[in-house]
DNA sequence: CTCCTGACCTGAGTGC
DNA sequence: TGCACTCAGGTCAGGA
């Protein structure tokens, strides 16, 4: 499910609403996500304040000080059905928002100490269990095996056309998976990837080793306005994806190709089509992207 | 090394 | 209504 935008859209609510609050219960499901969640997640982690939240690639990560001892980030990752609610706790109705929900897997309960207020139950759900929970000290995070190979973070400094040519002339494969290559340029996922093809202008069939300077540059713009775009929007709701407030992304009725098969395209008019490539659907526009 | 396929899971949708 | 089947926003272990 989600990919760069729908997890930026989860951190900045977690930023909002969490930041600075005690973690003062933990629940986990025990179930295996897509590795088992770590043992002692809850001694781990209860009593900790959320001091930030960041993002890397597909993750989100939470900053946790803990008194008397180091630091701790936990790595969260949505996999393809994962999602976060937040609900504001009401201290007049004893605390209690809301009952677990099927497939729920992780439940903070927080508290905003410095002013004396009920805080939030931040509750991770994923059905299909192909996200994860991962916690590190603070700082080790860049050398933790997930991260420790992603590739660069397509909103910072390093993304721009160059990169993205001598990354891509490396690629035997076609520039469709080479996108979906979380070690080279992180958070893109199969609806992006479309997505800014369709806007450089470029074909999914393409090979990756094919994409000269000039194109190199159109991607890497079409990546960052997509991304940014998305961003704003809230994200792309297509089946389970729900902001953690509850609310649906609205980029979804934005997207030009992906799952428009057969539809008009909206820049010539010809047909959006859809093909598969290594085990995935490709949607695009064969007379605009070359 | 690189690249591709299949496996991991559940639920929604489709066609008979 | 029920059943069999396909597909889905991601990733990774295997094998070629």
């Amino acid at each position: 499910m989600p990919e760069l935008p729908e997890v930026e859209t989860v951190c900045q609510a977690l930023r909002d609403t969490t930041t600075g609050e005690k973690i003062v219960s933990v629940w986990n499901s025990g179930k295996t996500m897509r590795w088992p969640i770590p043992e002692n997640l809850g001694e781990q982690i209860s009593g900790a304040v959320i001091t930030g939240i960041r993002r890397r690639g597909k993750y989100v990560l939470m900053d946790l000080e803990v008194t008397e001892r180091p630091s701790l980030t936990m790595l969260i990752h949505l996999g393809m059905s994962g999602s976060v609610r937040i609900t504001a706790l009401n201290r007049e109705e004893d605390k209690r928002a809301e009952g677990e929900k099927p497939h729920d897997h992780l439940v903070l309960m927080t508290r905003d100490g410095t002013k004396g207020k009920s805080g939030h139950h931040v509750v991770l759900n994923d059905p299909r269990r192909f996200g994860g929970i991962a916690l590190c000290r603070k700082g080790d995070e860049i050398h933790h095996p997930l991260l420790k190979t992603m590739g660069i973070e397509p909103l910072g400094n390093a993304m721009n056309g160059p990169f993205v040519h001598e990354a891509m002339a490396a690629k035997k494969t076609s520039i469709k998976a080479a996108l979906l290559d979380q070690r080279i340029i992180a958070g893109i996922g199969n609806i992006y990837a479309s997505e800014a093809l369709f806007r450089a202008g470029i074909s999914p069939r393409r090979q990756a080793r094919n994409i000269g300077p000039e194109r190199a540059g159109r991607l890497a713009h079409a990546i960052v306005d997509v991304l940014k775009d998305a961003i704003a929007d809230g994200g792309t709701s297509l089946r389970d994806h729900v902001q953690p407030g509850g609310e649906i992304g609205y980029f979804v009725q934005r997207l030009d190709v992906y799952g428009r098969d057969g539809e008009t395209c909206r820049r010539c008019g010809g047909q959006v089509r859809m093909i598969r490539q290594a085990g995935r659907a490709s949607f695009y526009c064969p007379s605009c992207q070359r």
